[in-house]
DNA sequence: TTTATATTATAACCAGGTACTAATTTTTAG
DNA sequence: CTAAAAATTAGTACCTGGTTATAATATAAA
């Protein structure tokens, strides 16, 4: 893993940041190993490049990775919740972020707008509830990263345990998503 | 934060198990005040439950949650693409984890249902692709966490720039989802 | 060759530990 | 009540992966 020749500062400094930004727990020892440099040089370079040490940058990751795993992957609603009337509208934002979308076109992927819309139909839904159908889904036009994401629901008709809801999603009023869901609820609350 | 009144050994170990799993950014000292006893014990303690020391449980948290952000939020396609027919037909398998589940019930979120079924379609479909329409999705049956998701997906017609995609999930042999994809492509590979 | 820049060396100090030994306190059993 | 066992606390040496500061040396540019 260690380089022959030596580079010189500003190559060394752009690789190191390369470096660490694959791997982010990587030793100041690993990296002058790398580099065949002392490792007062990698403190230097790293103090001009305003990156903390390895504890730090371990302990970014993890925080900033903990509860976005949380919130994301386990969130039972995506999105946040801004406004709620139980059994018949609610709306919530969501921020869209690079994670969200395609790395190469910056468009956000659709089921990360799926998921809010679903998310937010089964809060306004009060109840333990399961989604069995939903029809009539339509991308109106792409939403990019960054985009602020306004879900609106309205529950349209009951009919015994089945609710219909309906969920329009806009970027600067402009509505980019539409579907309706149904849902089943298996036990009132 | 800290108690007045000292717990004994098994209810503090156990709190301590509870705090950590709550919040594994606690040194020994945080603990050793929240708990009212000396640094020691909380190490003793720690070392009998087998508890790693404050700067390891970070990496751990980093480390499990660095490829996860990747994979889970940022991934191309969700689950593991097991099978592919350009055009034609693909099969993909994802684990569901607890994470995916409803906390109270264990019965994972339709979202990430779908988001194996949407990104097994838009796989399928070798193309840059938009995701517009989607139609009769329905959830079957509900899937609990640890459920090995089978994905199977069929491209039944071609229009133009127009796709359809059946996407049928199975447990065990058992359906458990069905959705219809139509997806138009925007750019040729 | 002199000056400026880059690199390396050295030393003191820090957080948050491990590992070990020993003393003290509290609990429990007889 | 008292001896033995269990739990807790104290203290020391040492570790990693640093920070901060000061000084010496090597290399490149004028």
């Amino acid at each position: 893993m260690s380089k022959t020749r030596k580079l010189n500062k500003s190559k060394r400094q752009n690789k190191l940041l390369e470096l660490l930004k694959e791997d982010p727990f990587l030793t100041d020892d690993d990296l002058s190993e790398y580099f065949n440099v002392s490792i007062q040089t990698i403190r230097l370079d790293r103090l001009e490049l305003g990156i903390p040490e390895l504890r730090q940058r371990i302990k970014n990751v993890a925080e900033k990775n903990y509860e976005k795993v949380r919130s994301i992957v386990g969130a039972e609603i995506v999105g946040e919740l801004v406004d709620l009337n139980l059994g018949t509208s609610g709306i919530s934002i969501l921020e869209t972020t690079p994670d969200m979308a395609f790395s190469k076109t910056n468009i956000v992927r659709g089921h990360n707008i799926f998921s809010q819309a679903e998310s937010l139909a089964m809060a306004v839904v009060d109840a333990e509830v399961a989604l069995t159908g939903v029809s009539n889904i339509k991308y109106l036009s792409p939403v990019s990263a960054g985009d602020k994401l306004i879900a609106k629901a309205e529950v349209t008709r009951v009919r015994g345990n089945n609710h219909f809801v309906h969920v329009k999603i806009y970027v600067n009023q402009t509505q980019v998503f539409r579907g309706k869901f149904i849902l089943v609820i298996i036990k009132g609350k």
